[in-house]
DNA sequence: GCGACAG
DNA sequence: ATCTTGTCGC
């Protein structure tokens, strides 16, 4: 049996849930994770435009190891050419386990850990995940931007939340994400007859300059660049 | 109640 | 996410 518990009930409720939303402690129960982001949640900001000249764009993601409860987190900053700038990655025993809508608990710490040992600043981060398109409107990018105070987007695989419609077969092709009838992301086409991607808005970039800054940085595959290389850093070693 | 469910 | 044989399709 693992550490976790995610039955046990939480014992003193309001100033330990402020202490948790700067991580001390770290929630150890759905039930506290998901207080958190309900607490969380009104901090993000989603009527900024966004960043407009970016220098520096991360890329964001999470590696496991076949037989460990360790996760890597794994940071590459890019400059406007695509190049890397800085990389940087941190391995720890995972904080939380995975449930769907609480991911971010385990992702987030060995991520800010990574971001401590960047030497160049980003100016944009891509999440592997999503953001507003949550379940309670808080995904990891959301939460990542909270933290950091950074502008960030949220870029997943696969759907989790909502509704759409399968966009055009061209690259640039999107249609909306709806969820309880809003708009909370798009599925975006970035190669040709290939499976959309699905952005969401993390922090303090619309909608619209968060898929703009997805083709901008998606020249050859379906996955923008920052993004596949954290993956590959991430599993590296 | 049952299945589905970001990584 | 990761393991992993075989199978289907271009």
């Amino acid at each position: 049996m693992s550490w976790w518990d995610i039955r046990s009930r939480p014992d003193d409720e309001d100033d330990r849930l402020a202490r948790m939303e700067i991580g001390e402690p770290w929630p150890r129960t759905a039930a506290e994770a998901e207080a958190v982001q309900e607490r969380l949640r009104s901090l993000v900001e989603l009527t900024e435009t966004g960043p407009v000249g970016v220098k520096f764009t991360a890329g964001l993601d999470v590696g496991y190891a076949p037989d460990s409860d360790e996760v890597t987190g794994a940071i590459v900053v890019l400059d406007s050419a695509l190049r890397i700038v800085d990389q940087a990655i941190s391995r720890e025993k995972a904080k939380f386990p995975y449930i769907p809508g609480l991911f971010a608990f385990r992702e987030l710490p060995s991520l800010l850990a990574a971001l401590d040992r960047l030497t160049v600043a980003p100016d944009l981060l891509i999440c592997d995940g999503y953001g507003l398109a949550h379940p309670r409107r808080f995904g990891l990018a959301c939460h990542l931007g909270v933290l950091t105070g950074l502008p960030t987007i949220g870029v997943a695989k696969t759907a989790f939340v909502g509704s759409h419609e399968e966009p055009d077969a061209g690259r640039g092709s999107w249609a909306p994400i709806i969820l309880d009838h809003e708009v909370v992301g798009r599925a975006l086409r970035t190669r040709d007859n290939v499976k959309p991607v699905f952005v969401s808005q993390g922090h303090r970039v619309s909608l619209d300059n968060a898929c703009a800054h997805v083709l901008r940085t998606t020249p050859s595959f379906r996955l923008p660049e920052p993004i596949r290389l954290a993956d590959r850093l991430s599993r590296s070693d």
